[in-house]
DNA sequence: GTGAAAGCGCTAACAA
DNA sequence: TTGTTAGCGCTTTCAC
């Protein structure tokens, strides 16, 4: 039963016995319309199968309801944002478009896309969206909000987890737990939240006298981690030359890294403990059970959407805390020659 | 720099000396203009910043160039399609529109919002979607299709992977690699996806001369599959009375699965082998390796987009075969005895 | 409270 | 090839 004529406002209006305007009006201001013309409008809108057309509304409007996303399309951390940022939008009864990319020369086309579409603010993640970018999608007039790109802080609004700080308690807690030599595993060392999180670590350890080396997997997938395995065996020669614990810049980085230490005979935790940062659900299966830093998903969206709709600052450059998570993936290391 | 004045194609045209119609031709159909005027066109465009404001053609040209989706917001294999229809809309120019839902009940108004947007057709997703929601998107004339939701056969397209089929082959895998003993672990028993993967593997089984319990963990999700665990090894009478295999009906699902059984002491595969059935990304991930019946996502999503593109038939109802997977989470039982 | 009328920024005849 | 013109379906004054 396709429709055979489209079903506009004047259509109903002609079977209410109202004007156009009414009919507008008893969708989008109900409250200056007549109970009794709402009712007729209702209910020839009801049997006439009519919604509004949000596009029209738009046009007229000049706002679309619409919040665009620009996310990397192969990540398990924006994955889960994506979730939460479209529950959340959903309750504000906005709309979300979404836009992924590949590879960061994807990036200019995407932005292009964005801009046609005249969403009402747009949430750039990943730090592989790069200054251009950015200066594009803000030269429309279009909020922006740079979302865990903490470089970003010229140009637009930006909302980030406190990665310095949060490595820095992740390094504290292994030190409370008795870990002596830690080393950190680096993913993409061309994103700020990457050299921000090694120096969170670094510092917090060297200020109790631990030397912690940087080791790149390059990149912050699965894959990535798997494969450094290997190499950190090597680096370090062997199990027995393993620090006590190592500190890996995300958690689908340090899934990888777990496994790949365990396909080659090494124990998690006992030979050696394992952090992440993130706090993705996997995080907390009992295959990795990780120790994390949970960034706060749902304060961190609420903060973004807020500067969108212009609840916050237009320019803040704002940043969350994010909390440890204990799991089984660290413990107290065996005292040297105890073992 | 916030655009003092919105710049239209109004505008551009005033600048480069010639009509509006010729600016907008320059951008929709530029072989209808002269190189000349195109280039002044463009220049000028580039100067003030603009760009095709693609709600008013939408509203014009009764077509957004939008895809909507609907899907589940917390799933490891619908966040894992997502990526997938992204990705292949942005080859095909056109935008997604993502609508995701924590409970079935949220359904309704999400597709409320689908109508309003005049999308050129929409990815109805999960089971969970219920005949009255898809009437509602269809009425108004939108192409849907509903994807792995075997059910909804006479209201609108629909692509699916072969459950039945799939499920019957990883059956007849485990029986070719020794086992002898299977049970299934079902998800939501109310999902089609379910009963057919059930089905498929009983009746395979069966052929075998092995007869299928079905044990229900009630949902898809990584908890359900942890959570049933104990309840299995209850059932059986301890890790000794354990079938072969369990096939379990969803990836996520087996990942609690294995978990579990592997917090309670079991070996997995020594104690028992376990298959999943998607093709999740984390199903290749080391700690778990899954054997399971991998959904050619890509294959069906370029289904899926072709029917709403109208490439494809608009009523059909298409079955992809996926193929299996076979991961370290399976092996060759020992012989009774043996042990 | 209601209706008439003027656009929002495009597309697509139609004319020139 | 280019310009003119009439809408797409809504929102929103402005009268009544």
């Amino acid at each position: 039963m396709v429709q055979s004529t489209r079903i506009t406002s004047v259509e109903v209006a002609k079977v209410a016995g109202v004007s156009q305007a009414t009919v507008a009006r008893s969708f989008a201001a109900p409250h200056k319309v007549s109970d009794k013309s709402r009712q007729k409008v209702l209910e020839a809108a009801q049997s006439l199968g009519y919604v509004p057309n949000a596009i029209a509304r738009s046009l007229k409007s000049q706002t679309t309801n619409i919040i665009g996303a620009v996310v990397p399309a192969r990540s398990e951390y924006w994955q889960h944002l994506v979730a939460e940022i479209s529950q959340q939008l959903a309750e504000r009864g906005s709309q979300l478009l979404l836009f992924t990319f590949a590879k960061p020369s994807e990036v200019s086309s995407v932005v292009e896309a964005v801009r046609q579409y005249r969403v009402d603010g747009v949430l750039l993640a990943s730090a592989f969206i790069d200054h251009e970018a950015m200066v594009d999608v803000t030269s429309l007039g279009v909020p922006a909000v740079a979302f865990n790109h903490p470089e970003a802080v010229d140009i637009s609004a930006s909302v980030s987890v406190d990665n310095e700080a949060g490595s820095a308690e992740l390094a504290a807690h292994l030190v409370e737990t008795g870990h002596r030599s830690v080393a950190f595993v680096g993913g993409n060392p061309e994103t700020g939240s990457d050299r921000l999180r090694y120096r969170g670590a670094a510092k917090e350890l060297r200020s109790h006298g631990i030397v912690c080396p940087y080791i790149g997997a390059g990149s912050f997938d699965y894959d990535a981690g798997y494969g450094i395995a290997e190499a950190l065996l090597q680096h370090f020669g062997g199990v027995e030359g393993l620090p006590d614990a190592l500190m890996v810049a995300g958690d689908e980085l340090a899934f990888g890294v777990v496994d790949g230490l365990r396909a080659l005979g090494t124990s998690v935790p006992d030979d050696v403990s394992i952090t992440g940062f993130d706090g993705l659900p996997q995080a907390t299966w009992a295959g990795y059970d990780l120790t994390t830093l949970v960034q706060p998903a749902e304060e961190l969206i609420r903060e973004a959407l807020g500067v969108l709709a212009g609840t916050s600052d237009e320019r803040s450059h704002l940043t969350v805390k994010g909390f440890v998570r204990v799991g089984r993936s660290s413990r107290r290391p065996a005292v040297q020659g105890e073992s």
